[in-house]
This record gives structure tokens, sequence and C-alpha cells, in this order.
DNA sequence: GCCACCGGTGGC
DNA sequence: GCCACCGGTGGC
């Protein structure tokens, strides 16, 4: 692929059941990374990627703010799914672990324009460089997942939460904004219809722009179930043929960013034009296109326990 | 009753 | 085939 050009990673761990917790809701959480190689080189030619990252891991860092609002009497009712961020250097392609999921978001919104080296490590890990071990190996311990770049950072305030689903559900992750008010969006068009309804947000300069609920792609082939056939037994063959994780020849470069198809309608505001000059205009485009590429993405699962995250939002949706 | 999670589906 | 959207529901 091309110089410059950088999907993310997320990388999801396994989290065992906590007593108290619900279990339907802990199976969803059952991160399990999963990785293709070792790690040693790029999951595409010259790509960085991120992986996500948990607080509660040690060898992540720490986490940062999370807004108050959000961890208060709910204890540990909803779990992280994101074990760890991390990106990839775009020069050695080693891992480098974000300390903190702000961190990753920034780094994440401009990756195509502003790929990432080792030495921008230095912001939180001085003295790294391109010389040390990776951080982090594709070591099919983990559930990899391809986070998609230029993705705005929520406004300040806001949470954007990644929850990933359990293996064999329909859909790998779930993409949720929560409020300050501990309000949780999950979809543009709530997203907008909340901003309707609390002009403030809009006034201190909330732009729907900000909003993106792109999910990442796992790097585990096939889990993700089909969407099942109906009135045919083809269903067992579409299986087969998979779901389409991120393979490593899959993780091409993303030219472009488009804004979500709900935005086109919303009267207030319109997200930027996408970077199309950053990248290779012919290039493949990894989390748009059905390109069959590689079909190598070894799968291993692990159960690395996770704690906690910051207990997330408590509401969500209405119904 | 609440709400986190899951599945279905329509539009592309 | 993918994905945005949202309704249903089971565990609490």
């Amino acid at each position: 692929m091309h110089q410059g050009d950088a999907p993310l990673v997320t990388k999801i761990s396994k989290v065992k059941p906590i007593k108290g917790i619900k279990k339907k809701r802990q199976k969803s959480i059952n991160g399990v990374l999963i990785d293709s190689d070792d790690g040693s080189r790029p999951i595409d030619s010259s790509q960085k990627e991120l992986v996500v990252y948990n607080p509660g891991t040690s060898d992540a860092g720490q986490a940062s703010s999370l807004p108050s609002s959000r961890a208060p009497n709910h204890p540990s009712r909803v779990l992280s799914s994101v074990g760890a961020f991390a990106v990839q250097c775009a020069a050695c392609f080693k891992w480098r672990l974000v300390p903190t999921k702000e961190k990753y978001e920034e780094i994440r919104e401009h990756l195509l324009q502003d790929p990432f080296v080792c030495e921008r490590a230095q912001e939180w890990r001085s003295d790294v460089s391109c010389d040390d071990p990776a951080d982090i190996s594709q070591d099919g311990s983990r559930l990899w997942a391809i986070d998609k770049p230029n993705i705005a950072q929520p406004p300040p305030g806001w949470e954007r939460i990644l929850r990933i689903r359990g293996e064999g559900s329909t859909k790998f992750a779930d993409v949720y904004y929560a409020a300050p008010s501990g309000k949780m969006l999950r979809s543009m068009v709530e997203v907008q219809k909340y901003l309707l309804e609390h002009p403030e947000y809009v006034d201190q300069g909330v732009k729907m722009s900000q909003f993106s609920f792109q999910i990442p792609r796992p790097l585990q082939e096939n889990y993700v179930r089909k969407r099942s056939v109906r009135f045919s037994n083809a269903c067992e063959s579409a299986r087969v043929r998979s779901s389409r994780a991120v393979k490593p020849a899959d993780v091409n470069p993303l030219s472009w960013l488009g804004p979500p198809k709900a935005d086109t309608d919303l009267q207030i505001d319109r997200p930027d034009p996408p970077p199309t000059s950053v990248c290779d205009p012919e290039a493949p485009h990894p989390w748009q296109t059905n390109s069959p590429a590689a079909e190598s993405a070894a799968g291993c699962l692990s159960s690395e326990d996770m704690d906690n995250n910051n207990a997330g939002p408590r509401r969500g949706p209405q119904g």
C-alpha cells in the first residue's frame, strides 16, 4: 500500500464473567483478541494501526478522563470490550500501546494526514524509538480488530463507546455516544434529535461531524455470523465463505471516510469533506470494499482477563 | 421497569 | 453483501 496510510486496529480482550454481572452481557464482551501473524510485520505493507486499550490492563497504561458522570452508581454493570489501544508505526511497523483512549482517539482522528511513528510515542514514553522492541504483538492471545482512521474525536464531555459483541453475533460491535448527561445515543438520527432537543450543545460547538458510528472490523474470520439466508440451504455455504473479517492484505489504506449516510439529511452540520488527497485514490479501501484479499488471518482465541472498564454510561437508547 | 445486548431489515 | 437503524427481550 502506500506510505502514509494507516488503518487502525482495535484489540479486544476476552472478559471473564464477573460475579454480579448479567450473564447475557458478559457474553458479548468476550472480546477475544486475535490476530493474523506475529505482529512483526504490518498488517498491510505500510500500515500502522491502533489497538484498543483497556484501562484495567496494566500494560496499557492509565485510563484517563472518563466523565465522572458516567462512573456513578453502576458498579461494573457494563464492561468495556476494548482491551487496549495500539498503533502501528508507519516506519518500522512495530506496535505501540497508546496509554489512553483519548490519546488513541486523538491519533486516530488525523491518522491519514499524520501517520503515526514511534517517535510520537515519546509523548507518553520517553525515548522510545523504532529501535525499541514492539510494545505488543499479534500473538494470537487477543482479538484484534481494524479500526477506522480519521474518526473525529467526540466533543468534550462526550464519550464514544465501542462495545464488541460476542462471537457469532450478526454484527461485530456497536458504537454509542454518551452525552454529558449520560444519555446514550446509538445512531446519527438519535444524535441529531438529541442536539435539536438540547441546542445548548450546538451552541457549545457540538457538530454532527464529530460523530461517527463506524465500527471496526475483526481480524478474526467468521467472528461475525453471516446473515442467515432463508428458504435456502445456501446458508451453510454462505457461512463458510465467511463473514468478512479483516485480513492482513485487506488492510488497505483508507483514502477517505465518508459521512454516515444518515448525515446527509441532517441540518445541524455536515462533516468535513474527506481527505482524499492524502491517499492514493486508486487504493482499495479496506473498510468499504469487498476486496477478497487474503484469507489467511489466523484466529487464536485467548482468555485474557480484564478489569472492568469505566462502568459505561447508564442509559442508552430508548427503544 | 430499566436497559444492555442482540437480531432483523430496508436501503444502498 | 454491508451497514445504519431500531425494536425486542431477558436478566437484573
